[in-house]
RNA sequence: GCCGGGGUGGCGGAACUGGUAGACGCGCCGGAUUCAAAAUCCGGUUCUGGCAACAGAGUGGGGGUUCGAUUCCCCCCCCCGGCACCA
């Protein structure tokens, strides 16, 4: 080290963080422009405010103003706003908890997190924020929603919910365990209510279609969205059963012939009817409504049924086929009712051994071979390459030719059709909570139900409502149910429901264009902005959030609201935050756990773990894993904690340095010691530099630079064009970030000679802190300054890469004998296969490994590699 | 159960288009500095054998394609996300 400067000042971002942030409130930094030029809509997944920032937030945004930063170096207008997901039911749990009003909780919970994230540097634009529990916004939930009644998008039918016996109360899916209420621990039941319902299903098709124009998303969330949707063709078919009909829907119509009996869904209307007059079955359904309306929950239960005793015709054949109720048919997906061929689906075939019901080979498949009625094979379900047996008039029929001649057949006959089903069912809206957007209807006993007018929004929440569990208070509020009947004037009710949380986040990112805009939903800078150009988010919401904002687009596109058809453009979907977890456990078997921060590790001489201890009593604790941070295991860090201890930059870095932005990231207090290491090193580095020379902008005369000098200014350029690609196109900030270190140990060991080599140093400083500037933003801007440049340094532009620095003089290439690296080559770029091979083989250390051996080929790949192969 | 993703040193991760496995960081070991410690700086660090030169093995397990596989294909194991009322 240069040991004769004195000390240069140290690195403290308590002290530059503040300054630096006054600075850019003061000029503005982060305010966006409607106006025209290239913009950039970069937006983050706003959060639920539940009191504190958490890492993934952190996390989240971090990653957001990441990209917002570099955008803004490109020269682009950049948007980055701010909003709050502001209704939902942890605001009525913690009311239950402390009594306090979900609105004030929200409110409180909304001021801290928002001072939060002003400490940790984002360039957000707080000009626009939102929060979806205002009536300011939440009127256009309402005002669309009568839009949508208007258009028949939405309507209102039966739905089933999960109905806690005991509080008299709907519970979400959360609050169902073990098919137990979490409060009461009664056995949940299902139960039909009315509701509100929005068509999502009339999109269903456009919603897949469209999929294929949003090559910016990733594919695996692609996927998911179109297993979601699930299309598929295939033939409704008609069974007779006395007076009615039975509807089924089958992608598997050439099997009909194996058809050996029917089963309807506990709540169809069939079942039900046959109730009435047989106890076994009603006493079969009620059973079947015991436990939670989750599909996991559906699809893991014990498939189980009992005989109607009713008979359906085979429409082809006349045959009679026994009716059957099973839990295992879905109400929601078809028609509520299955023709099972039990010879070639394998739940069929589960259940008809169970109960004894026949199975027929109707299918055959020359990798079958001898078909085994006990034991299930995935072939007997297998339909390409199959011929039809045992079927009658369509023996020798492959699938597509059979399903066609069968569904034509049953036209004739008018007992079926083909046709398509989706698996996407309608959105119920409809919350029987508290804390969230009113549904703005009346209902009247004279003129039913009547939608709220225009002028009469927002139909707003009274805030001084406090849950107790037990139902909505909305529910037993007077003075919010009272009203007049817009129609008849008579005295009439609200509807006490309010929207799904899903309506809100459906759309807010199309409001921040336009957030002070009190006479309409959306306005001209809306089309401006949309369609966000980057999103991002965690990967929990790839389907549901991201498919009704899909189609919630689509809705205001149908209205005449906007112009475009997706909502956002790219979307990266980020990995969860993790940490180690600690606990023991007493004799009764519950765990206590420890935050990692009171907890010490113990090392071997090679480093591996040994034993960790509580540093409260210094007795030993138990590694129960890496898991999701959560209350739950008390592993949760707080970022809020770090800043003060560190710095926003360094928990920025480190964060953005532990993985890349797709996959989970592992916190380690360790890690954060060494993000905070390396900008203390680039902080001194940079000081040592400018006490010996100070030129702002200055570069080197690259002729007059000796070896050594160009191997820098080579390394220089190409960490910029690593970095640019890594922030730019790959979104893996952790290599980025790994490049700079790199390089900076690289130009900290290089001793300038002369002024020209200074000049060099000026460009690289000058440089690195371009490229971390959108990472670590603080110490970016002091940096700057201290290198004497005027202005912020996200005003600058980004450095370009000087392809004439990249030339190389020798690269080095590996000589392999049968893949086997044994010896490397030092030559010219560009060097010949032939002096290669020959150079090669002439090669000491290689000429070792061919001895007694013929050469058979060789294989060179120019400036990389040498393959010989040889026997 | 169904759909989607992941598994690489003691740890987080890198290897982008089938071409040097382990960049960068953490931890650990050794050294410098210090009265001492912390901090800092320098060097080493996949595993096994060997004083070393070097050799062999190695990307969850098994098989395949290829001159060459962390990367492509098939089977299996484990972990994670979603499953429509958590957000």
């Amino acid at each position: 080290m240069t040991d004769q400067t004195p000390a240069p000042t140290t690195y403290n971002p308590q002290a530059i963080e503040p300054e630096i942030q006054a600075r850019w409130d003061e000029q503005g930094a982060h305010r966006s422009d409607d106006g025209a030029g290239q913009r950039y809509y970069c937006l983050s997944m706003f959060p639920y405010p539940s009191g504190k920032l958490h890492m993934g937030h952190m996390r989240n945004y971090g990653i957001c103003d990441v990209i917002a930063r570099y955008q803004k170096m490109q020269g682009r207008g950049v948007l980055q706003p701010m909003g709050w997901d502001a209704f939902g039911l942890p605001a009525e749990n913690a009311a239950m908890q402390n009594g306090v009003p979900p609105a004030r909780w929200t409110r409180d919970n909304i001021a801290s997190m928002r001072a939060q994230l002003k400490a940790l540097g984002f360039a957000i634009d707080w000009d626009r924020e939102l929060a979806t529990c205002d009536p300011e916004y939440y009127r256009w939930n309402q005002w669309l929603f009568l839009r949508m009644l208007e258009k028949d998008i939405a309507y209102k039918k039966t739905g089933v919910v999960n109905w806690d016996p005991v509080d008299q109360t709907v519970l979400a899916n959360e609050q169902v365990i073990d098919g137990k209420g979490w409060r009461t621990g009664a056995e949940v039941e299902k139960r039909e209510i009315p509701m509100y319902y929005l068509g999502i299903t009339t999109y269903a098709q456009e919603l897949l279609d469209d999929l294929e124009q949003l090559s910016g998303w990733p594919e695996r969330v692609r996927t998911m969205q179109a297993n979601w949707i699930g299309r598929s063709e295939g033939v409704e078919i008609h069974f007779p059963c006395g007076e009615e009909v039975i509807r089924v829907f089958t992608t598997r119509a050439d099997t009909l012939m194996g058809a050996t009996y029917l089963a309807v869904a506990a709540e169809h209307p069939l079942a039900a009817r046959v109730a009435e007059t047989s106890p076994a079955i009603a006493e079969f359904i009620a059973e079947c409504r015991r436990g939670g309306v989750s599909e996991a929950q559906v699809a893991t239960q014990e498939k189980r049924g009992m005989d109607t005793g009713l008979t359906a015709l085979h429409p082809l054949t006349g045959e009679e086929l026994p009716v059957w109720v099973a839990n295992y048919v879905l109400m929601a997906y078809g028609e509520g009712a299955v023709m099972a061929v039990p010879g070639h689906d394998e739940r069929d075939f589960a259940f008809a051994n169970k109960y004894g019901l026949p199975i027929v080979q109707v299918v055959d498949h020359p990798d079958m071979g001898e078909y085994d009625s006990r034991t299930w094979q995935d072939i007997y379900s297998e339909k390409e390459g199959i011929t039809l047996i045992g079927s009658g008039p369509y023996d020798g029929l492959d699938f597509q030719q059979a399903t066609r001649a069968i569904a034509r057949d049953l036209e004739k006959k008018g007992l079926g059709k083909r046709r398509v089903q989706f698996r996407l069912r309608d959105w119920g809206v409809s919350r029987q909570r508290y804390w969230g957007c009113p549904i703005p209807i009346i209902h009247c006993d004279e003129c039913g139900d009547v939608p709220v007018p225009d002028e009469d929004l927002p139909v707003v929440l009274p805030e001084n409502l406090v849950p107790d569990g037990a139902g909505s208070p909305l529910a037993r509020s007077e003075e919010f149910i009272r009203c007049s009947c817009p129609r008849c004037g008579r005295p009439a009710r609200r509807e006490t429901d309010t929207m799904d949380t899903f309506v809100d986040s459906s759309w807010y990112f199309m409001r921040y264009p336009c957030v002070d805009n009190d006479q309409a939903m959306v306005d001209e800078r809306t089309n401006g902005w949309m369609p966000v150009d980057q999103y991002i988010g965690g990967i929990e919401h790839a389907i549901l959030h991201l498919l009704y904002a899909r189609f919630w687009t689509k809705v205001m596109r149908d209205l005449g609201l906007v112009e475009h058809d997706e909502p956002f453009a790219h979307l990266l979907t980020q990995g969860m935050v993790l940490a180690e977890t600690y606990y023991r456990e007493d004799e009764a078997g519950s765990k206590t756990w420890f935050n990692p921060s009171e907890v010490e590790v113990r090392r071997d001489e090679k480093g591996r773990v040994t034993e960790a201890v509580s540093m409260a009593d210094g007795r030993p604790v138990v590694p129960g894993g890496v898991e999701k941070m959560a209350k739950s295991k008390n592993n949760g860090v707080d970022p809020q904690e770090l800043v003060g201890r560190y710095g926003a930059d360094t928990v920025r870095l480190f964060s953005m340095f532990a993985a890349p932005p797709e996959q989970s990231l592992e916190w380690s207090d360790a890690g954060v010691e060494g993000a905070w290491r390396f900008l203390r090193r680039l902080f001194q580095q940079v000081q040592v530099h400018v006490a010996e020379f100070r030129d702002p902008g200055a570069r080197p005369d690259a002729d007059k630079l000796g070896p050594e000098a160009l191997e820098i200014r080579r390394l220089l350029h190409e960490t910029i064009g690593k970095v640019d690609d890594d922030l730019g196109r790959r979104f893996t900030f952790n290599t980025a970030i790994a490049a700079v270190m790199e390089f900076v140990n690289h130009l900290s060991r290089f001793k300038p000679r002369d002024t020209n080599d200074q000049r060099l140093c000026q460009e690289a400083w000058e440089s690195v802190v371009c490229l971390i500037a959108p990472i670590t933003p603080h110490i970016a801007e002091q940096l700057w300054e201290d290198l004497g440049r005027e202005g912020s340094v996200f005003e600058c532009g980004w450095p370009a890469v000087d392809e004439t620095a990249l030339a190389r003089q020798a690269v080095t290439l590996v000589v392999q004998v049968n893949g086997k690296v044994r010896s490397r080559l030092e030559v010219a770029p560009g060097t010949d296969r032939e002096y290669l091979t020959r150079v090669a083989c002439e090669d000491e250390k290689v000429a070792r490994f061919l001895d007694g051996k013929t050469i058979r080929k060789v294989i060179v790949v120019p400036d990389k590699l040498v393959n010989i192969v040889a026997n």
